[in-house]
DNA sequence: CGTCGCTTTGATCTAAATCAAGTTGAGTGG
DNA sequence: CCACTCAACTTGATTTAGATCAAAGCGACG
């Protein structure tokens, strides 16, 4: 569709809400000689790559939202991270990705041959920093992950779910979640309903508002915190 | 990373032929011009390292087994990864230690400062590249076991911690665990009975045979192939 | 303004945790 | 070389957090 080589990393700016680390990265990167960003739209639920494909592109949020999960033979999944605004996904060291990707919405990626990035890591050392820079991010949150699925309760899980969302998407104090219930169950290890009973408990506690199923306003951080474990 | 002689939990003395991947990236790196490799030793349950503190170097398990870990405030625990011999452990992108590291049984080393690694990729592209590469071979790690950690069944999980296992240190069809049944659930997400339990079943169904508790030999892995999900 | 997917809430069930004894066996000292 | 000790492990009884099953609300959209 929309091709374009970017010069500079003021283009990826432009977008969004700004997660510093990654988007810095992605936009050094993409503003290497010799790089082309493409831009892609998916629809709601529409899959993005599948797990065990070979790894292509890398891929950056424009607008909307992405899922990043793995399935049992049976059907059960395990959602290993969301994918939001400026957040980077799919990269890989090797060939294949690990895990597949669906837009939760309709959402807007900008993507980069992996091949070309590999190769611009060959000749310029920054590039090279940034792709272990933010492979060691996505690790790093693998790790807390690990740890809120094997040794949280419910309610720790839910708490913190809330907090990175809030931190990651809160705009004037208010999120507006782009995920249903079961996304979030299968994120944290839950059922949707004992998600939907965490929330309701919360509401009652006067700790976060709805309005909306998905629009939450945290009424006090603290009491989340004290949760979290 | 397969194949080390450990022959029993106490005496772990041998280091193994050299396992592929993440060893020979090691022994590139160490090999390098300017790199100093020290040896160090731990004794049972001392601590290499903890959560939070200065990542100085990264190290490379020669002999014996180790934990990395995070806890809760309140003692809850959850192991990450075991590493074994030929292993490299404690590398960060970053300049702190996500994960506590503890010697399971007597353990040597041969460490490296992490600042000479990072200098030696700065002019090596070969070095950056294996930086990259062992982080994100980490990064599948943690993101399969986050899948085990959200969605698997107790047998399930221990299942697959037996394969695992099986893969990494059994010599002529055993392994020697070096681990307890409280770090193996503290791995898994579950209690030391549960895992016990579930290793007493298998023994009854006739998959797995002991001579000793941390002597275990798979008599069927297809089966427990079966039962990983 | 009706429909359908999403969410909430209630009732019941169950896998795994917890609580509680015993048993085993590796290491220690007599 | 044996017996003692203590931590690790197993096994049993009971409890419980969260899953499952079931039925309403609700709200966005055609």
């Amino acid at each position: 569709m929309l091709t374009q080589s970017l010069t500079s990393s003021a283009v990826a700016s432009r977008i969004s809400p700004v997660p510093q680390g990654a988007l810095d990265q992605f936009g050094a990167v993409t503003g290497h000689a010799g790089l082309i960003a493409t831009e892609f739209s998916y629809r709601k639920d529409e899959e993005i790559y599948g797990e065990d494909e070979p790894a292509e592109y890398v891929y950056q949020v424009i607008s909307g939202a992405v899922r990043s999960y793995k399935l049992l033979s049976d059907g059960r999944r395990q959602i290993g991270a969301f994918h939001l605004p400026g957040d980077v996904f799919g990269l890989e060291s090797g060939t294949i990705h690990r895990l597949a990707a669906e837009a939760i919405i309709d959402t807007t990626v900008r993507l980069v041959k992996r091949r070309s990035l590999e190769l611009a890591a060959g000749t310029d050392v920054k590039v090279a920093r940034s792709l272990w820079t933010m492979t060691a991010g996505d690790l790093r949150h693998a790790e807390d992950h690990m740890l809120l699925l094997g040794r949280k309760t419910a309610m720790e899980k839910v708490a913190t779910f809330l907090l990175e969302m809030d931190r990651r998407l809160a705009v004037a104090g208010m999120m507006a979640l782009p995920m249903c219930r079961r996304d979030i169950g299968d994120y944290l290890g839950l059922t949707l309903e004992t998600v939907s009973r965490a929330l309701s408990q919360l509401q009652a506690q006067g700790v976060l508002g709805f309005s909306g199923a998905r629009q939450i306003v945290l009424r006090n951080r603290q009491r989340l915190h004290n949760m979290d474990a």
